[in-house]
DNA sequence: TCTTTTTCATACCGATTCAATAGGAATATG
DNA sequence: CATATTCCTATTGAATCGGTATGAAAAAGA
């Protein structure tokens, strides 16, 4: 019941697209860097969110990735979905999912209910949402020290 | 972010016991052949339960297991943390989790609200709630046939 | 045209977890 | 003592996780 790295990454790696200059296209180098994960397996992540359009790439020098839409326009449900596949809690609630004892069984309920507080929550928050406690959690650092 | 076979296969297993003559102890057989779960499959994730106490245990011919409680006390996150691990979305939600990014990282919100959100299900629905939307299934299943 | 910097594609790998199966020991009943 | 049950531990095949590694393709600049 957990959360892969995959999906983690995904997370962070758009945010930090979404924060960055986005006059110019943002390398996988300077993620790295910042969220300290490796470049290569930033590569295969963001493919994954390049074939699916939510990003635009650049070859060459001075290339790079940026976002193709609005932070407002990606939740954290897409993101997720789209790196870890559906976060269902069992495969019988899944979109055309079906299930032999679907008649008699009734821990479904529970799956279901679980299924969704689970979107509940990641389909209402955006990256825009995540920019925004950043700079707030960013200026309280500031604050601090 | 799937619950196993084990965390799924427990709660239908607590469920059959709890729906069982209680004036006798239930055999695995029984359960298996109910549930259609493996009896030695069976055996290793009751084993689980009994030695947290969940169930009683009784050897020999006529033996078997019945619930140590009234169902109300088995809450769902109970059965499903024993038999999974934490239920967290990631590690640095969990009790005693820490994370090294902490500081900065904002993503951490999104999985507390996600924790939050899994925790509220499954701790607010216990065995007497399955026992009551089962019976009102089979009365429903009556109605129809 | 050559070098460099970037993305893009694919293969590979070790470790761990999943979902069981298997074999047999221990214990109680009658 | 035979039988029915729980109890204990090992094994296994397959899949998934969390990456590395290698190198091709493309674009920019000198």
């Amino acid at each position: 019941m957990k959360i892969s790295t995959k999906g983690r990454y995904a997370l962070r790696l758009m945010l930090d697209l979404a924060m960055s200059d986005s006059s110019r296209p943002t390398h996988i180098k300077e993620i790295s860097a910042r969220q300290d994960i490796s470049v290569k397996y930033l590569e295969q992540i963001i493919a994954i969110l390049n074939k699916a359009g939510f990003v635009r790439s650049t070859r060459g020098p001075q290339g790079g990735y940026s976002l193709r839409w609005d932070p407002e326009e990606y939740t954290v449900g897409m993101i997720l979905r789209l790196t870890e596949g559906s976060l269902a809690p069992v495969a019988c609630v899944e979109d055309g999912g079906i299930c032999p004892r679907d008649e008699q069984c009734v821990t479904v309920e529970v799956w279901k209910r679980l299924n969704d507080a689970i979107n509940g929550v990641v389909d209402h928050i955006t990256l825009a949402d995540l920019i925004h406690w950043q700079e707030e959690k960013n200026q309280n650092l500031d604050y601090i020290i």
